[in-house]
Parts: C-alpha cells; sequence; structure tokens
DNA sequence: ATTCATTTGTTCCTTTTTTCACAAAGTGTA
DNA sequence: TACACTTTGTGAAAAAAGGAACAAATGAAT
C-alpha cells in the first residue's frame, strides 16, 4: 500500500495524508458517538501515533477548518473530511475472486460504515457462481465487462491467484474502472489515471520478521 | 502499514526498503522457479513499478551482491535477501480472533511459502474453542499467556474487533511478543520495542475514493 | 593485450515529508 | 480595555527518501 503505485501528476500533499485523514473521520465518527463537540489537535492525537502538529499541518493542506484558542467542531470537521475524501456519497465496488479472503470480504459488514457498498463478485469457479453470499450473487468472470459497465462501478477489490491478477487489472481498466485494491502479492502495471492501492500480507509479515530478527540479534 | 508505528533507534535505510527487498525476493523465487539464473537491475525491475536503480540503492544498504558488468546471481541473491530478512528460519505466529478474516488467514496456505506457521490460535466464542482449522485447534484467549509463553512465540496477528484489540495488544507485549500485524481499524499503541504493522482496509480504500473523486471532479 | 559494451555500487543532488517555532486569533477575567 | 492563556495555521528548517550520473569492475570481441 504504496506511494509510488498511485500515479497523479501533482498533489501538494504527501501521500500518507490522506491516510491520516481517513484515521482521523473514523476517530472524530467515535467522538461524536460519545457526544464530544470540541476537540484539540492535542487531545485527538493522544492516541493515534500522530504529532498535534501534523494533524493541523494535514488539515490545512485543505483549508482551515479549526478555530484558534478553540479546537476542531467535532461535528463540523466530521463533514469536511467527509467532501475531502468523498466518503459523503456511496461508492458502489466489485470483488474479483470469491476464494477464502474474498469471501470473509463479501460477509464483512464494516463497509457500510464508510459508505462502501459491494455491487457485484465474480469468479471462475462454476461452483461458487450463482451462489448468493450477503445478499450478492456471484456472477460469472466472462460477465464482467457487460456486468460493471451496467452497473457503472468505477472500483474493484481482486483477490484472486496472482497468475491471472495483470490480466483481470488489464480488463478492469479498460472498461473504465479507475480505482483497484489488490490482494495478490503482485505489483500491478496500470495507467496512469487509475490507482492501484496493494495489501501485501507478505511484504508485512516479512517486515516484521525483519525486525524482530534485529532485536534478536541484538540480543545475542 | 507504515512507517510510524513501527518504533526504530536509526535504521540507515527508508523502511520502505524493506518492503521492496520482500517484493524482490519473491520475484527472484519465482526467477529461479524458471532456472533463471543471472538478472540484472534493469530485467527484474521491469515489472515491479521500481526503478533499476533503486533495486540497487536498496540492495546496497546491506551490501554489494551483484557483480559489475553481470548483473546478479539468482540463487545467491535468495540467499542473502533471506538471511537479511529473516525468512531463512521458521517463525511460528499466533493468530488472535477467529471471526470470517481470522478463518481465512488460518486456512491460507502462502504463510508457508515465507517460512511463518501459524502456531496458535485464540477466540473468545465458545462456539469456535476447541474447533480444528486447517489443523490449529482454536483454544480459549484465557490460555494466551501460558500457551504463548509454552510455544515461545515472537509474532501475532490481530484480526479482533478494535474495541478489544489495544487490550490485546497490552497482553501480547507483555509476555515478549514483539512484531504484531494489526487488521483492526485502530492505531495500536504499544512499547518502544514492539513493532506493528497495521493493515488498515479501510484507510486504503478511503485513499482510493479521494484518488477517484479527484477524477471525477477533473471530468466535470 | 586492447578496446568496447555492460552493469554494478555509490556519491551527490533534488524532491518530498516531517518537525519546529511562532505569529495570529480566539476566550475569559478583572 | 487590558492582560493572560489557549490553540490554530503556517513559513522556515531539518530530515528522509528518491533519482541521476558516473567511476569502477567485469566480460567479450578482435
Amino acid at each position: 500500500m504504496n506511494k509510488k503505485e498511485i500515479h497523479i501528476e501533482k498533489q501538494g500533499f504527501p501521500s500518507e495524508a490522506i491516510k491520516r485523514l481517513s484515521l482521523y473521520l473514523r476517530n472524530l465518527k467515535k467522538l461524536r458517538e460519545k457526544n464530544i463537540e470540541l476537540i484539540s489537535s492535542a487531545e485527538i492525537t493522544q492516541f493515534l501515533n500522530v504529532t498535534p502538529c501534523q494533524f493541523r499541518k494535514d488539515l490545512s493542506y485543505f483549508g482551515g477548518f479549526g478555530k484558534r484558542g478553540v479546537g476542531y467542531n467535532v461535528g463540523k470537521l466530521i463533514v469536511e473530511l467527509d467532501n475531502i475524501l468523498g466518503t459523503n456519497k456511496e461508492w458502489k465496488i466489485a470483488l474479483i475472486g470469491v476464494g477464502r479472503l474474498g469471501s470473509a470480504l463479501l460477509s464483512f459488514e464494516g463497509f457500510s460504515e464508510f459508505n462502501i457498498k459491494i455491487a457485484s463478485a465474480f469468479d471462475v469457479d462454476e461452483e461458487k457462481i450463482g451462489r448468493t453470499l450477503n445478499g450478492i450473487e456471484v456472477e460469472n468472470i466472462k460477465d464482467l465487462e457487460r456486468n460493471i459497465n451496467k452497473r457503472k462501478i468505477k472500483m474493484a477489490i481482486i483477490c484472486t491467484p496472482p497468475e491471472i491478477t495483470q490480466k483481470l487489472a488489464d480488463r478492469l481498466t479498460e472498461i473504465g474502472v479507475r480505482g483497484i485494491l489488490n490482494f495478490a502479492p503482485i505489483a500491478l502495471k496500470t495507467s496512469r489515471d487509475t490507482f492501484v492501492s496493494n495489501v501485501d500480507m507478505a511484504c508485512e509479515l516479512e517486515r516484521l520478521i525483519f525486525f524482530l530478527k534485529g532485536v534478536e540479534d541484538g540480543q545475542k
């Protein structure tokens, strides 16, 4: 999940800042549930591994949403961040590959929280095609183009075996899908205006091992 | 999955470099399967969204493994990277939370490829405790400390609801777990010598939406 | 043996990201 | 109104990461 996989001309702000905005938004919504109306940068970052300074700076890339000497109005900031991130309207997404991970994602209730709706699911496996999971019918991957076009879907989650992932990404971009969340352990090549975000558990685990190893070596 | 979540004094190399090494290693192993013995930085990076230069630089942080005018010996480089990353020996890992995602991970065959073995699985749910998934018996989370200590496990994957994640992380670090892969959408606080890697699908998806939104706004 | 073509490893430079520090702006009190 | 106290927003400095360019090393060809 990385910087360079996202092809963008010029941003004017760190690519990581967007992830942090997402983090802030989630925490602000928790605060709202607790009926907290006002929060300072120091308070909200207390539990977020982010400095108050970075919080303010991240926001400042998009505008000044706080009040000096006072802090931030929770409800107002949520509206602003929803606007910035685009999570104020529903996004339809297609899921490609209904294997173990794919099924888990299909059954995942949490997407609705941030306004994402899995609108289609596809697989090659005859066994799976036609079955309904969490209200979504698994469709034949042959119908990928037709159904995604029909439903005007612009985002996809790919969790297929790595061998077929690139081909699928090509098919998806061909028909106008512009955002792909890729779980396959492969570096996708896409056109410049398509955004790929890789969730690569293997890399994460190996990084963890690397640091663990460092600790153990240090102890020896 | 991020820089600041990993607390390290001074590294001398970009934190992202480790993830890339992991990527290189995976691709080198594919090349070895195809009986390719020699590869240049230009060739290997061709399909990786990495410049040849960055490849060489990433390696150079740890040593000079190539031969000028020639390239890199695939087999030899695999050994070196396995050594650097620590994937040359088996790592036992505990899985906490056998919900949808947890089950998917338990059934995931791919861990063995990079020498990770899920050695324990825990849950609170009486229904799940005692059941065996992919050869692993789900244990009562009350026995977390005892069993992890007994098996000398140093790494854990947490995929529980966010509310209980911090408490679990505290318990884990308390008994010497030093690496945590966290799937819960929460920013974990841990002591300085524990490495946390967050896989946060929500953040990734929201970032995707943000960029998609940018494209659509541009089209209007 | 010499020349030419390759490809690495590394220094130096550029860009990006983070951190610092403080002026500006707001609140409350007397 | 004046003053003390907060907290934001931001320009400037520092740090980190990335990229370019090239010398050094290697192999092949003549």
